[in-house]
DNA sequence: TTCACATTTCATGTTTTTCTTATATTATAG
DNA sequence: CTATAATATAAGAAAAACATGAAATGTGAA
């Protein structure tokens, strides 16, 4: 059973994905991300994050790949494109968060 | 569908968990762990890396629950025991590693 | 054009990670 | 008890991540 293994030159590209992952503000944009697609103002909203700040996590998220986002007029919508994220986000959320309230 | 919403009060949990498989030489470590338990001295080679900086990292790692130990005289056997990694990166593999060599 | 809105970029300070070197601990052998 | 092997801890600097406030960009409205 070799399934997981790695490959050395994928290694760094995998820790850069989590890493995009790794930051209580990113998951929380993810999760909402993950019921659709949302402007910015409206994650401001929904997470309670200074603009500033929200704006360079899409941008690391964007810079990963993880998300992208689609102009209409002035606003940005943001989605999520890695279709990993999805996947990944249902194993924790079964570990973490399954069966606590 | 609401299935992978993190809840706030877990959402630290989770980026703590991932900044732990977040780095490529831990990525490393967890690969050569799922295929049984290892030895420090057997990290190191197969790995290539520094014994203080594999302490580290395996420390790290034992921190977020991700590891485990066991004592054999002087030698310490490391073991994968959060039972989402092997879920987490058959994931990652699946999309980072598979049909690529 | 002028103004306001949505969002980003820039500059800066702080905290966290990571690596490195040196020292310490723990267990076994002699 | 002393020496050595296996591993961990401590302490430092360098690099990356994060947060914050000010200024800039691009878009549409008046």
């Amino acid at each position: 059973m070799d399934l997981m293994q790695i490959k050395p030159d994928n290694v760094e590209a995998v820790a850069g994905f989590l890493k995009g992952l790794a930051n209580p503000s990113r998951l929380l944009i993810l999760c909402a991300l993950s019921q659709g697609e949302k402007n910015v103002t409206e994650l401001i909203a929904a997470i309670g994050l200074p603009p500033t700040s929200m704006s360079q996590h899409l941008s690391k998220l964007k810079t990963e790949g993880i998300v992208d986002f689609r102009r209409e007029h002035r606003t940005l919508y943001y989605f999520i494109t890695h279709p990993v994220v999805n996947e990944i986000m249902t194993v924790l959320y079964g570990h973490f968060c399954a069966g606590k309230g």
